[in-house]
DNA sequence: AGGTGTCAAGTATTA
DNA sequence: TAATACTTGACACCT
């Protein structure tokens, strides 16, 4: 079992999301910026792996810009010798990263410029992991998307993007629920239809249920998405914010209650990922209760 | 040095 | 029809 966190480490001042307004991203403020934040991935990552966390998020602003026109920069050849080093300690401790694009990276929209971009900014998260790994575990979660009035023409346009998808783009790919429009239900049925394998957010289901069957069933149902190469199944994990409205992520991980989600799983092959806001702090906290340091 | 308004992009919801 | 939340930190600019 990997447990992990998104993207901050809190405790060494290292990151790996600093940008710039467009209007000043040069070619050489956006070189900086890069480099910048693969040194500080590379900090992070050697952070996570001497404390045993084998499961991390990448920013999606570790390139910045990376699929606007502003951003002319060659950066897999550029920062060839960097990426490389970030893969060697991947593959050195059995890692598994992933990334997941923001709320503007829509591919079942109606209209063909948000596809396009959204495409574009896929390629994008493609091309980075691509870049640290061969390996098909390394994954880009998304969103089905919007609704526009119909979810099942959005369905449909869902699952003809991914039909039109390159398979490098596609072995890629993960689809999880979400806590408004697409029911864990919807995404199963999706990754049916898709051959995309399923993420199970635990508290976007709570949030958003579906059906009558327990989360056991669920979490059965979303491992059966996943093949080999895919790696172990993974599930996103938080507690909600008492203080605030449904699917907000609490500060941090209650272990009593994730104790008795992990009795839920159908086998511990698999990767947490615990969206606290206290980031590694929670992670670092829960191994060490759990006896997993 | 510290405080605050702003930031590439879309969609759904509300006012 | 227009504002705003989403989720949230980091930057840019101000004092």
């Amino acid at each position: 079992m990997r447990l992990g966190y998104a993207c901050i480490n809190l405790s060494i001042p290292a990151r790996s999301n600093h940008r710039c307004l467009l209007k000043n991203a040069s070619s050489g403020a956006l070189r900086r910026l890069i480099s910048q934040n693969l040194a500080g991935l590379r900090e992070i990552l050697e952070y996570n792996a001497a404390r045993n966390i084998l499961l991390f998020r990448i920013s999606s602003n570790v390139i910045p810009f990376a699929s606007h026109p502003v951003n002319r920069i060659s950066w897999e050849d550029e920062f060839a010798p960097q990426l490389a080093g970030l893969g060697r300690i991947i593959a050195e401790f059995n890692m598994v990263v992933s990334m997941h694009p923001g709320q503007y990276t829509i591919i079942n929209s109606p209209h063909p410029q948000v596809v396009r971009n959204s495409l574009a900014e896929l390629d994008y998260h493609r091309r980075f992991l691509d870049a640290l790994s061969g390996s098909a575990c390394h994954k880009i979660v998304v969103h089905v998307g919007g609704l526009y009035g119909n979810k099942a023409r959005a369905k449909q346009r869902f699952i003809e993007q991914c039909r039109d998808m390159d398979p490098g783009m596609k072995r890629r790919l993960v689809i999880e629920n979400d806590d408004r429009l697409f029911t864990a239900a919807d995404v199963l049925e999706l990754s049916h239809q898709t051959g995309l394998p399923m993420v199970f957010d635990h508290l976007h289901h709570l949030a958003h249920p579906s059906g009558p069957e327990r989360v056991a069933e669920w979490l059965l149902r979303a491992r059966s998405t996943w093949e080999p190469s895919d790696g172990d199944y993974k599930v996103h994990y938080s507690d909600q914010d008492p203080q605030k409205k449904k699917g907000s992520h609490a500060h941090s991980i209650d272990i009593e209650k994730l104790r008795c989600f992990l009795a839920e799983l159908p086998d511990y092959r698999v990767n947490i990922m615990l969206e606290g806001k206290d980031k590694n702090l929670s992670v670092e906290r829960v191994m060490e209760l759990l006896a997993m340091g």
